[in-house]
Parts: structure tokens; sequence; C-alpha cells
DNA sequence: TCTATATTTCTATTAGTGTAGAAATATAGA
DNA sequence: TCTATATTTCTACACTAATAGAAATATAGA
């Protein structure tokens, strides 16, 4: 049943992928990651990215799903900030896969440059 | 102009990340990793994937456009490989944005677990 | 309770994507 | 040139996703 898990590994990958894969998204978490750890206010995101309300919602909700980004309250206001924890996961994926399993990359190359 | 630079960057980032957010696709990109570098011909991708034929082409034109797999073409067989380059440029955004800018993530975390 | 503000949910529209059969094209070899 | 095989392109369809205005909901404070 490896070949079952490794399937379902890559089904949740590439749904993150996915969610990583707009620009309005990436910006998103880009910004939650340089007000890491605290995050950001919804109005404050809109306003720096200049996204409306709705549309906003709609790409929080995506990053949600797959556990990107985590919310609390207070308040009013709900707090968004990156999941770190998940973006390890996803970055230590693709490490595995390009220097680790394979080695079509040396790890140094990914620090400098 | 730093602005509208980064937002290309992050444009063709985030349209890397789409092409890799499909489970065939991912699967296809791991396949070709494995085989790297002389990577592998289309129908031993499509027996290995049970992928067929057109919808394996369509996935591989999308790859190829956004530079994540690189063609030759060897008499009737096309040869299609990782593009081990874009994918350590990938890589090192990611690790930059994680890692290197905001430290939310530590570097070490990523190799180890 | 009433008001103000933050955020989501509803709704609609438009555009894009994944899938795959069938036809077309490319190449090698006889 | 004819044939066999590899791969792509064409075509169609069903489904998903991005956008955003307007209405609904949540919370704090007066």
């Amino acid at each position: 049943m490896a070949k079952k898990r490794n399937l379902e590994r890559i089904t949740r990958y590439a749904d993150m992928f996915t969610a990583m894969g707009t620009e309005p998204r990436l910006r998103i978490l880009q910004l939650l990651l340089s007000a890491h750890p605290e995050g950001l206010v919804v109005g404050d995101i809109g306003n720096e990215l200049d996204i409306p309300n709705s549309t906003l919602s709609h790409h929080l909700e995506k990053l949600k799903n797959e556990e990107l980004v985590k919310v609390r309250r207070e308040g009013t206001y709900l707090w968004y900030s990156a999941n770190a924890e998940a973006l390890r996961e996803l970055l230590g994926f693709l490490y595995a896969e390009c220097c680790t399993r394979n080695k079509a990359i040396e790890p140094r190359a990914i620090v400098s440059k």
C-alpha cells in the first residue's frame, strides 16, 4: 500500500501548490510571511494588496483549506498568519524529491545564488 | 519599479506552482526526477502512470510552458526530463521567503524530519 | 438595544482547466 | 513510397475557479 500512500501525499501537495498557484494568493502568503508570526488583519491585507473584500475572503478560505494559513479572532478582527509547519512540510517534500532522493539539485545551490 | 519586478516574479512562480498543482503533473515531475537526468520517453511515462496519450501530452505541454521540464527528440521518441535549474529557482524562492527573509522556518528543519 | 465596523456569505458572470477519443503529423526503416 | 510506431493536435464536454457587488453576520461599545 506504499503506492496508495504516495498518491495521497502527492494529491495533498498538489492541492497545496494549487493554493499557492495564483498571483493574489502567493502575494498574500508572501505578505503574511513578512508579518510572521503575528500575521495581519484581513482589512490590512486587503488594503496592502488592493483586493476587494469578497475576493480576498475567498482566497483566504482557499489558503486556509489547504492549511497554508491559520486564523485567530481578536474582537471584530480576524488575524491571518502563515502556517509555518505546513510550509516546512511542503518545502521538505520538494527538497527531498530534488536533492535527497534524486540529487537533481545540489543542496547548497538553493541557499546561495 | 522594485514592486513591479516582484509582481512579475510572483506571477511567474505562481504559474509554476499551478503547473505542479495537479496530481497527474506532480507525479510526472516526481517520475522524471527519479529518472534524472536522462528523463523518460512519453510512452513510458504514460505506461508507468496510466495516463492516456492526449491527456499526457496536454500535461507535458503545461509543464514545458512553465519550463519545469525539457524535451529532446531522438528519432521517433521524445525524451522529457525535469528542468533542474527551474526547480532550483523555485525551491530557492520558497527557501528565501520562509527561511531567509522572514525566518518563519529553521533551515535545518527542512533537511531533517 | 442601537450603531459602527470587520468580515463573510450569497449570487452571478466569465474564463479557464482536465479529460480523452479520434484524426493528424513526424520519424525511421524496408 | 509504403508501413509501423510515437506523439501531438483537434474537438468536445463537464467541471472548477476567479472576480466582485450586495446582502448577511459577528463583535464591541455606547
